[in-house]
RNA sequence: GGGCGAUUGGCUCAGUGGUAGAGCGCCUCGUUCACACCGAGGAGGUCACUGGUUCGAACCCAGUAUCGCCCA
């Protein structure tokens, strides 16, 4: 027996016969739905992938058989920064939006990786072209996940797939976006926002990303009344943009110099000194200088101490190039002019350099680590600037209407968590948030804000009058796409309109998973059938984006969750106990892996950690997995090989015919493993499940079979006898044992299972009811499950001796005083015959004593 | 600095109040009669540490240490 080629055999099969196919006529309640994360196709596939999706597909399984119409859609998530980066280095192109559209475009590069084409080397070409290779690249990844996912035996109903860049999906991110904006839930403002210099985009607050950024504390005098003010700084170049000095109204050291005024140094400019909680008084100085904006701490005082605004920094990163009318001192003028354009960089060692010349630098800079706000792909430190970008409302900031963030913690408490203490991370987060979500991004691959605005006689764009769409026409792309009323020629002239150049984050469209994959708004039979749905499936780091911003959405449109139970996976570690990245190069190809082991030994090592448990990559597990795979296979294979006539069908399975006690008790032993069993997988814990289930299955080979062995074959050992019942009460209990631990394997294991499954049953396992306990007990009647147990000790008292002999299991024991328990003679007293059929021991006397486990007093041993 | 989780035999992990468990690895044997991607037997742990509660603690409580993740 091998598991060779199952995968392939198998995955065929099902999508021939659409074992997974959903029935879409079933009502909601006999519906089981699961909201799959669409993995980012670009990104590569990782190790983690196939072991969160195992769990999913193990839930999908198990509900599957439990007589639920599992719902399991499966959608890539193609829009965004990390499909355009590779584009632009696998074809050499950078999107250019004032380019026209090239129909003959030749991409310069196929198959370039990595950081090989620098961006100067980039060819510019349109956005229609650019997206255009964005689709081409896409479906060539979305080939090599749908292929590792049937390979990993995912249970995927493949008609209903998507992708979040579709133009159904579109339809639903813009339809879901105008009732946001109709409704007040979304919103425009000029504010002050995180802005990434090298992507030239807004960033939100769920992208940030805090990392050690070295830097230098300079000490800087300020000019005041009764001598220098000192603060300190790791960003000298932006006294220039000074508004304040703030302290903690607390510390004692600055309280004479609350409510007055001091001068900043090169610059000449007069600016309070004011007090609040938030300044850190053992931070530096204790007194730190306020700017629009260094950081979101300025934000925060420069909102809530109603400071002016003067910002310097400009969003290609550089000062700004006019010299700003706050700085009026000749010298600080002269000096702004040569600051003028320079970067951040080179303008912070001219302003030290002016520092120290002038001696307002107390000391030289001192070396720091300091946090800095990175975009999560962003490689460099985070400007905020200001700018007029779109928002939906998130519970971060108030609002007169509802109290939205009280709201959405309810949703938190209503969601199911698996487990339960990955609660508290959506909560820390939606009560932390300070801002509501910025989703503008100055991008090009993702679904367009659906706007336009009209342009005034005077040629102003009055952004304040947004031109919206009619929901029939959706999707639209306001860059190529006429508002309602207008005509193409109008575009950029006075009197006419611009389309908003902006995309929406990728979260704006992967919040609406539920709605794209059930059909919201334009399958509307689905969408009742599926949502709200069962299950979201996911890993722990994106809780605060997707799972959060799915409950807004959702919260926001349908006024419900949207799902029920949230099952949070772990992370996989390496064996150094490290999260396995690409960029330790400890990542191990998933279909190399599959290839290696077999998908049911991966699944089984998936399987085998719990969910929110960070699990060890442990090829060793997957050996072990493998190892049961193939034990299924020949142990069924043993079990239906007695009777001859090409074994048994569906008909052995006749409780009636089990008449002997072992038969009896392993089955009341079996009917407890499927309670528990079932008990676990109810409660999300699908590790207990398999670990009861494997336990009960080894015991099964080891003692089991064995036992039965003689007995099932029909032939009696020497001075043992037969009967026909006795034969036929193994036979059937060993066919019932058989029918139930493939279905208690099936989901874990369906490779394996469905192939014993195909030799004497029809259909599917995989369709096939989940076990049920009553049976089971019915035909063990009152057994006692521990008969069995007790048989399997005294035998390996039996196999102890002959181990100890060195000598072949094969060798007989012609006589031997078997010792167990008292509590246990009556156990295995109604069943020594088969202790000595499988022992060869024709004469042992069975004695019950004070004994700790059984052994044998005295025994000899015949010739093998 | 705050939050969450973890700490049990060499390794990976179960075990949530009543005499320490599994698998792997290891040691000793056996075997091709379902399974060598095999079978049997065996050795191996003061359950991170310190206090406390309890008749009794790996388990409950308090604290400490180390590791991981998330947020400042």
């Amino acid at each position: 027996m091998s598991l060779e080629g199952l995968e392939a055999r198998w995955d065929a099969a099902w999508t021939e016969q659409r074992t997974y196919a959903f029935d879409r006529t079933r009502t909601r309640d006999e519906v089981y739905s699961i909201d799959t994360p669409p993995p980012t196709v670009s990104g590569s596939l990782h190790v983690g992938h196939v072991f969160s999706y195992t769990h999913t597909d193990v839930v999908a399984r198990y509900q599957r058989m439990r007589g639920r119409e599992v719902f399991y859609p499966m959608g890539w998530d193609d829009n965004g920064l990390p499909t355009e980066r590779r584009v632009q280095n696998y074809y050499g192109v950078r999107c250019d939006p004032s380019l026209p559209y090239d129909p003959d475009f030749t991409p310069p590069h196929e198959g370039g990786e990595g950081k090989s084409i620098k961006s100067a080397d980039q060819v510019p070409i349109s956005r229609r072209n650019f997206v255009e290779l964005c689709e081409r690249l896409t479906v060539e990844d979305e080939r090599q996940f749908e292929a590792l996912w049937r390979r990993l035996g995912l249970s995927v109903d493949w008609s209903h797939h998507y992708q979040t860049i579709d133009a159904r999906s579109r339809a639903v991110a813009q339809k879901a976006f105008l009732r946001n904006l109709a409704r007040g839930e979304a919103y425009q403002a000029e504010a002050p926002g995180l802005w990434d210099v090298t992507f030239q985009t807004a960033v939100a607050q769920a992208e940030l990303e805090a990392r050690d950024y070295p830097g230098h504390f300079h000490r800087v005098a300020f000019g005041g009344a009764d001598g220098p003010v000192h603060i300190e700084t790791t960003r000298p170049e932006l006294i220039p943009a000074v508004v304040a000095l703030v302290a903690h109204p607390d510390d004692e050291r600055y309280q004479h110099l609350f409510g007055t005024t001091v001068t900043s140094p090169l610059f000449g400019v007069e600016v309070p000194v004011l007090a609040h909680p938030a300044a850190e008084p053992d931070k530096g100085a204790g007194i730190a200088m306020c700017c629009t904006f260094g950081d979101l701490t300025d934000v925060q005082w420069w909102r809530e101490l109603q400071l002016p605004t003067r910002s310097v920094v400009q969003r290609d990163g550089r000062l700004s190039r006019e010299t700003p009318e706050w700085i009026t001192t000749e010298a600080g003028r002269a000096l702004f002019g040569e600051l003028a354009g320079k970067t951040t960089f080179s303008a912070r060692t001219a302003v030290v350099d002016a520092l120290r010349a002038s001696g307002d630098l107390d000391g030289e800079p001192v070396p720091t680590q300091r946090k800095a706000n990175f975009f999560e792909k962003g490689d460099k430190p985070l400007e905020i600037v200001t700018s007029r970008q779109w928002y939906i409302r998130n519970g971060g900031r108030e609002w007169e209407q509802r109290d939205l963030r009280a709201e959405l913690l309810g949703r938190g408490e209503e969601l199911a968590f698996h487990p339960d203490f990955m609660r508290v991370r959506y909560e820390n987060w939606v009560g932390g948030l300070n801002g509501d979500w910025l989703i503008s991004r100055q991008r090009f691959f993702g679904v367009a804000i659906p706007l336009w605005y009209p342009v005034t006689a005077d040629g102003e764009v009055d952004h304040d009058h947004p031109i919206a769409p009619d929901e029939a026409t959706l999707p639209i792309d306001p860059s190529s796409d006429v508002p309602p009323g207008y005509t193409a020629d109008q575009r950029g002239v006075p009197g006419g309109f611009v389309g908003d150049a902006d995309i929406m984050d990728t979260w704006a469209t992967s919040s609406l998973t539920p709605q794209i994959a059930g059909g919201w708004e334009w399958d509307d039979d689905l969408f009742a059938r599926v949502f709200p749905m069962d299950l979201r499936p996911q890993g722990q780091d994106i809780i605060r984006t997707w799972l959060f911003s799915t409950v807004v959405r959702s919260h926001l449109e349908h006024g419900s969750l949207p799902w029920r139970h949230a099952a949070i996976s772990g992370w996989i570690l390496d064996p150094d106990r490290k999260k396995m990245s690409k960029s330790k190069g400890n990542v191990v190809t998933p279909m190399g892996l599959l290839e290696e082991h077999g998908s049911d030994a991966v699944r089984y090592w998936a399987a085998s950690a719990r969910l929110g448990t960070d699990a060890a990559f442990e090829v060793g597990q997957m050996k072990i997995g493998r190892r049961l795979a193939i034990k299924v296979l020949n142990a069924s294979k043993f079990a239906l090989s007695f009777g001859g006539d090409g074994g048994p069908t569906a008909q052995a399975l006749d409780a009636a015919a089990v008449t002997e006690v072992l038969d009896r008790a392993m089955l009341a032993g079996l009917a407890d493993v499927v309670e528990r069993a079932t008990e676990a997988l109810e409660a999300y814990d699908h590790t207990r499940a398999l670990e009861l289930t494997e336990t009960f299955f080894w015991t099964f080979c080891d003692d089991y079979l064995e036992l039965v062995k003689d007995r099932a074959y029909g032939a009696a050992a020497e001075g043992l006898t037969v009967s026909p019942e006795a034969t036929a009460s193994a036979r059937a209990a060993l066919a019932l044992a058989l029918d139930t631990l493939l279905r208690l394997l099936a989901p874990v294991l369906p490779f394996a299972t469905e192939e014993v499954w195909s030799w004497w049953r029809e259909g599917s396992v995989h369709r096939a009811p989940w076990p049920d306990a009553a049976p089971l007990r019915a035909a063990a009647g009152d057994a006692d499950p521990a008969a069995l147990d007790a048989a399997g000790r005294a035998l390996a008292a039996l196999r102890k001796v002959k181990s100890e002999a060195k000598v072949s299991m094969r060798t007989p024991i012609l006589r031997a005083e078997l010792v167990v328990p008292s509590v246990h003679l009556a156990l295995v007293e109604p069943v020594a015959d088969d202790v000595r059929a499988a022992g060869r021991a024709q004469g042992l006397t069975l004695v019950g004593d004070d004994v700790e486990a059984a052994l044998v007093r005295s025994h000899e041993l015949g010739e093998a």
